[in-house]
DNA sequence: ACTGTAATTGAAACTCATTCTCATTTAGAA
DNA sequence: TTCTAAATGAGAATGAGTTTCAATTACAGT
């Protein structure tokens, strides 16, 4: 993990009155150790079983505060727990996410995003954030399928 | 409404098995009574204010019962409760959403569809189903915040 | 029309993800 | 070192939705 994030994500802190506690920064360790989607029981369980143990309050806590500050973004993937993922390199992307067996797979693209601001200009709307799900079968489900 | 929808109703229930009860013909009228997204406590709430309660499981299971026979669809527009409207003449749309307001305004776009589908078949993925949501400001929100 | 029975219902208990409460602990400014 | 507001943990509370189960009811077969 980039030395500087830490540094950068204490500075927050500190800017912003926060206090810098262990418990902050072991999740945002965590939170940083793969850059996978994960929902907030998720690390509150990596966390317990590597003897890093925090409440799960302070999990979710500590998970809106990264998110507050742009260390997290919340990802909808369609599932009935809000999903996180860290911010580290990726850019915005939309997902694929197969009804079967699970997978999830990432993607972006250039028509997409400015059909979408085309659309908004013509509604005089003003956009922020967006969120693109496609659900179906990957191809290994497909094909075992039939 | 359309008479012969509650006739197609009638019938799904028939050829299904499954009993034409008083509770499910009453939220059968009250979803297409209006083409407005709603969620299944909106229902069961208006269906108390009308004098015609059910429980609220029973709105839960039957608007489950709706969506799998196709006379309800779920939508998404980024809420904690599962949004519903009823399928009648409109096709498939996407939403934009102010985060102010709460004023979602419906489009479709055949680009952004198309653009899809050969997404899709890049990633040889089968797409069954999919879900844009843009999230921002609507027009009166803009002018109103300067 | 009457019966029998499996489907349906309502009420309340339950689940699951998340948030809140509050007594205790602690980071960090003075 | 001391003080205090911020943070924490444990568990209660919440909200949306689901399940359970005893009582009711639609309707196929007579």
């Amino acid at each position: 993990m980039d030395k500087t994030l830490l540094e950068k994500f204490k500075d927050t802190l500190h800017t912003n009155g926060m206090k810098c506690t262990p418990a902050r920064l072991l999740i945002f360790k965590e939170v940083y150790s793969s850059s996978e989607h994960f929902d907030a029981d998720e690390i509150y369980f990596r966390m317990r079983r590597e003897k890093k143990a925090v409440s799960r309050a302070t999990v979710y806590r500590t998970l809106d505060l990264l998110v507050e500050n742009g260390f997290v973004s919340r990802v909808n993937v369609g599932a009935s727990q809000v999903h996180f993922e860290n911010t580290l390199a990726q850019e915005h992307h939309e997902h694929l996410v197969c009804t079967q067996c699970g997978k999830i797979i990432e993607f972006s693209d250039k028509v997409i995003e400015k059909q979408q601001n085309l659309i908004c200009e013509e509604h005089d709307f003003f956009p922020t954030k967006h969120n693109l799900i496609i659900f179906g079968l990957c191809d290994k489900c497909r094909k075992r399928n039939n």
